[in-house]
RNA sequence: GGGCGGUUAGCUCAGCUGGUAGAGCACUGUGUUCACAUCGCAGGGGUCACUGGUUCAAGUCCAGUACCGCCCA
């Protein structure tokens, strides 16, 4: 016997054992034989993370999609995993070492570092996975894997390899983003671009020589507003320290303020005076002349737009910074650095870009300054000198490196880059040609908007956790990449040896006594972990070995995911799963929503608004929380979570448990061949023909990712259909003597529970499952709940239904209709009344006395007569096309009927009023299809007819005064 | 500045291909007759942001306005 509430603590832990030993999550297991294979790979979950408010919908989703397919004998695969997560994972590990005081990574050397990184994982790393598992996700687990393991290392090299060679990634020296915290660069997509106050700095910067010029600014109709003579040109910026690597000046080309002084010389008013640096004033298209002075200084080694703007004038790209974003201190001194810069300005034509990167152009007394210090320092000497103009306050948008919190600094250096843009090309042809779609659909705008203007993808990082660049350096740096460093030697030997050249001897009197590492020197950076994600829809398949999951599971069929993550996978996935597989990696990228605070506010843990998944979880289990996300996922919106919502579904289960505990006291036991179709009494073929209409339309939201839908039919259904009517209009017969009614009735209530159970699964594993088990008590189920075939439902049973549904409809009608007199006119909740149907048709006859106990019983009715006319003392209300009178003489209070009378009168006649204008309309008659005209007419019809028989009653009413 | 989305009951949200509005929670009244008070029954509450257009008919399509949010510069 089920206990009177449900305990989810008490079931989910045992009921996720049992699954996870019976082998029910395994690639395969449950599916018909030969049965069409379903696949998800998982987007991997970070290593060091913990489950949040958006793992918890993401997977859920993913698992509702599973259990579904496998249910409907799909040979069903949920590939899980983790990825190694770079920067965080090695940010982790470090923070541990101070923590403990032990030696930090540097000292430790890269070996042993790498040992306590892995070391972590071992005892860490299983963190998220666990909580997965707590909310019910059926991965395959003994598939899990590793973006580090030895498998997916090796595809991660394979690739490496086999796009160098094809030109697809390179090595450059180009502007980064650049983590000063981490001494990294990071991706794009790793800065947080933030809004925060700051400051616009005017500073004068003198024209060369002490040269003068009319400066003359109009208003929109030409007409003056100023006009003086400077020697100067005005220049704003929100960054001063970067002017010490200015290369020049840009005005817009149609500016006329500053077409007298194009082509001349100005000086950066900083560093000491006898150095001071000459730059060009010149034209791009890039200032925008309404901006600030509209003169823009030009710093391209500091700033992503400057950069553009020096590449296409040729201007020299002065790096002022060393990782840690600390003012350069190395090179010559500068004196002679300003002079070499001088010297390139004289020359002009192109400089050598290695070249410059050596000038360091920070005056000395700035060298070795925090960034942020120097700007101080920078500011104080201008302002001495008088060549402030002034300094506004301002909002700035400043970039943050998303894990680091650190301000990000535009930087140049020498990195691998990823041709994205030729890779790109086949995924948005993809896209366009509907191999992949999007569901919504509009995201793929996002996805084109991105993917068409996609950007090299710096694929290096400057740290030691992650898969090392398969890359060698010989003696005068010439690079090898390869599969492993044998092969790397093999190509250096060729190059060095085979061919004449400088190093040919010195190699090889190395190769005479050899010593590993002698000649070739490894890359010290590691690859982005995006790089090894991108690979996971066929790496976790086996790639680059032939497997057969790789051949039976590729592609997959969907991708679950938020919006937020398009670039990072979805784009990445697509390129290298269609360069190395030849086929898009999925069919269909299902984008969610992004779950928020019940205030809309973006979770995070800075607010402290944040809701732990796991907190809810305990509180009203993991189906409560599973219905809920279910329940709010509708597409394209965005989920403000509240925890009375999931409380409301934690009462669901407790309804649903208490409907099988129901069923259970009275017996009702699934007969091993029920045949639904089979069912006579109407009651018992209705709820057939509902629970078959509520599996089409669960089944037709499932396919369609309307995944709220379907939640809201399983729960409608359930609780409004099965509950609320079906089992107490059953009540009277399941009560009642024993004959074929009572099992027919007792049969059909636990089919349609079983069907339930099943719908449910999905959405609610745990407590379907466990009811499944549990509810029919000696009956052995032949498999698990999660293994059991998802319910055909079906048009039969419908129609089949379709007079019952016809006539219990109308019972619940009555019943309701005189649920509501009563309660209107203030008759006493246990008060017992009589009931006198007024000419009754004979199918109101027949409804009646297939039905009668249980209206009399809902409706609280002691005596039900037959008459021709209403009885005098009634109260008279309408069902369907029947007149009903209930003899309240004495218990009603007039004044109330006349109001409820009146009240249902003017809500017909507004109502009928409306259908009358609409069938006056000779547009509407002639443009309206056929059944819709048909449709208003009968509505019509059925209105007046009430309200004729309300004017009856409200007269009959007056006559009883 | 570019792109996307939102504005429907007190709150959080549904409403697919146009036919005069729904859910959950909250609220009001009421009820413990043997599944469930994590419940039952009944009820109140919306000129579907605004303006114009298309249409016989618009919450639903189109254009514009206002406000809000997100992404990218």
């Amino acid at each position: 016997m089920l206990d009177k509430t449900y305990a989810p603590e008490s079931i989910e832990g045992r009921i996720y054992a049992e699954w996870e030993n019976s082998g029910a999550f395994k690639a395969g297991s449950g599916a018909e034989p030969g049965a069409d294979s379903y696949c998800i790979v998982i987007p991997p979950p970070n290593v060091t993370g913990s489950l949040h408010m958006g793992h918890a919908l993401n997977n859920t989703l993913q698992d509702i999609l599973i259990r579904f397919e496998r249910m409907r004998g799909r040979d069903v695969l949920w590939q899980p995993g983790t990825d190694h997560a770079g920067i965080a994972t090695q940010m982790v590990v470090e923070r541990q070492l101070t923590e403990k005081q032990e030696p930090e990574r540097r000292e430790m050397g890269r070996d042993a570092f790498i040992d306590r990184v892995w070391q972590w994982k071992e005892e860490s790393g299983g963190t998220i996975i666990n909580q997965l598992k707590r909310l019910g996700a059926s991965c395959d687990w003994s598939r899990e894997r590793f973006t580090m393991d030895e498998g997916l290392s090796k595809a991660v090299l394979k690739v490496f390899v086999e796009l160098y060679r094809k030109g697809l990634i390179y090595k450059d020296k180009r502007l980064v983003n650049w983590d000063p915290k981490f001494e990294t660069a990071i991706s794009d997509l790793e800065v947080e671009n933030i809004e925060v106050d700051g400051h616009m700095w005017h500073f004068k910067y003198p024209l060369a020589g002490g040269e003068a010029y009319e400066y003359v600014e109009k208003d929109e109709d030409g007409n003056v507003t100023l006009r003086e003579t400077r020697d100067y040109i005005s220049i704003a910026t929100t960054r001063p320290e970067t002017m010490l690597g200015d290369g020049a000046v840009a005005v817009h080309p149609s500016d006329e303020r500053y077409a007298p002084i194009v082509g001349k010389l100005c000086e950066i008013p900083v560093g000491p005076k006898e150095h001071r640096r000459l730059i060009p004033i010149i034209v791009d298209d890039y200032p925008d002349p309404e901006f600030g002075s509209g003169a823009v200084k030009i710093t391209g080694a500091h700033d992503f737009n400057d950069y553009a703007v020096a590449r296409r004038n040729n201007i020299p790209l002065y790096r002022l910074m060393d990782t840690r974003a600390h003012m350069r201190s190395d090179g010559e001194p500068y004196a002679e650095a300003a002079a070499e810069a001088m010297e390139i300005v004289r020359k002009g034509g192109t400089p050598d870009v290695r070249r410059v990167d050596t000038i360091n152009l920070v005056p000395d007394e700035y060298r070795g300054l925090d960034r942020f210090e120097a700007r101080k320092r920078v500011i104080a000497d201008i302002d001495a000198e008088g060549l402030m103009i002034m300094v506004e306050d301002k909002r700035i948008m400043q970039p943050f490196g998303d894990r680091s919190k650190d301000v990000i600094e535009p930087m140049l250096t020498d990195q691998w880059f990823l041709d994205a843009e030729t890779m790109a090309k086949p995924a948005i042809a993809a896209v366009e040609d509907g191999s992949t779609v999007f569901v919504p659909k509009n995201w793929e705008k996002t996805y084109f908007e991105w993917m068409r203007n996609i950007q090299p993808w710096c694929i290096s990082r400057q740290l030691w956790w992650g898969h090392q660049i398969p890359a060698w350096y010989g003696p005068d740096d010439t690079v090898f990449v390869a599969e492993d460093e044998e092969a790397a030697l093999d190509a250096a030997i060729q190059h060095y040896i085979a061919e004449e050249g400088p190093w040919k001897a010195w190699v090889e009197e190395k190769l005479e006594n050899f010593q590993p590492g002698e000649i070739l020197t490894r890359d010290e950076d590691v690859l982005d972990t995006w790089f090894s994600s991108a690979l996971w829809p066929f790496s976790t398949l086996g790639w680059p070995d032939e497997t057969p999951e790789l051949k039976r599971y590729y592609k997959t069929d969907v991708l679950v995911t938020g919006f937020d993550i398009i670039f990072f996978w979805v784009a990445r996935m697509m390129m290298m799963g269609l360069h190395f597989m030849h086929e898009v990696p999925f069919h269909t990228v299902y984008i969610h929503a992004l779950v928020r605070d019940e205030k809309g506010q973006k979770m995070s843990k800075s607010k402290g608004n944040v809701m732990d998944p796991l907190d809810l979880i305990d509180k009203f289990g993991a189906d409560a929380l599973r219905f809920t996300l279910t329940a709010m996922a509708a597409q394209g919106r965005d989920i403000k979570l509240s925890e009375q919502r999931v409380q409301g579904y934690r009462n669901f289960a407790t309804k649903l448990w208490n409907a099988c505990r129901f069923a259970e006291m009275n017996e009702c036991r699934r007969i091993a061949d029920f045949d639904p179709l089979s069912a006579s009494h109407p009651l018992n073929k209705w709820i057939i023909g509902e629970v078959a209409s509520a599996v089409g339309q669960v089944t037709e939201a499932l396919e369609a990712y309307r995944f709220n839908d379907a939640a809201g039919a399983v729960y409608r259904f359930i609780w409004n259909t099965y509950c609320d009517w079906y089992l107490e209009l059953a009540k009277p017969i399941l009560n009642g003597a024993d004959g074929a009614e009572k099992t027919e009735t007792r049969a059909t209530a636990a089919f349609v529970r079983d069907e339930m159970l099943k719908l449910m699964h999905p959405v609610m594993p745990f407590i379907s499952e466990e009811l499944w088990a549990r509810v029919d008590e000696g009956a052995e189920r032949e498999s698990l709940l999660m293994h059991t075939q998802w319910p055909s439902g079906g048009g039969p049973l419908i129609d089949r239904a379709e007079d019952a549904k016809r006539e219990i409809d109308w019972a619940i009608d009555l019943i309701s209709t005189i649920r509501s007199v009563r309660t209107e006119l203030n008759v006493a909740p246990g008060a017992k009344v009589g009931l006198v149907m007024v000419k009754a048709s004979d199918a109101a006859k027949g409804a009646i006395a297939r039905n009668e106990e249980s209206i009399l019983r809902l409706a609280r009715i002691d005596n039900l007569e037959f008459a021709d006319d209403v009885p005098s003392g009634c109260v008279q209300a309408i069902v369907g096309a029947e007149t009903i009178a209930l003899p309240l003489a004495g218990i009603v209070d007039v004044a109330a009927e006349k109001a409820r009378l009146t009240k249902e009168r003017d809500k017909l006649e507004k109502e009928a009023g409306g259908l009358a204008k609409k069938l006056e309309n000779p547009g509407f008659l002639a443009n309206a299809p056929e059944a819709v005209v048909e449709e208003q007419r009968e509505r019509l019809e059925e209105t007046r007819e009430r309200l004729v028989k309300v004017g009856e009653a409200v007269s009959r009413l007056d006559a009883l005064r």
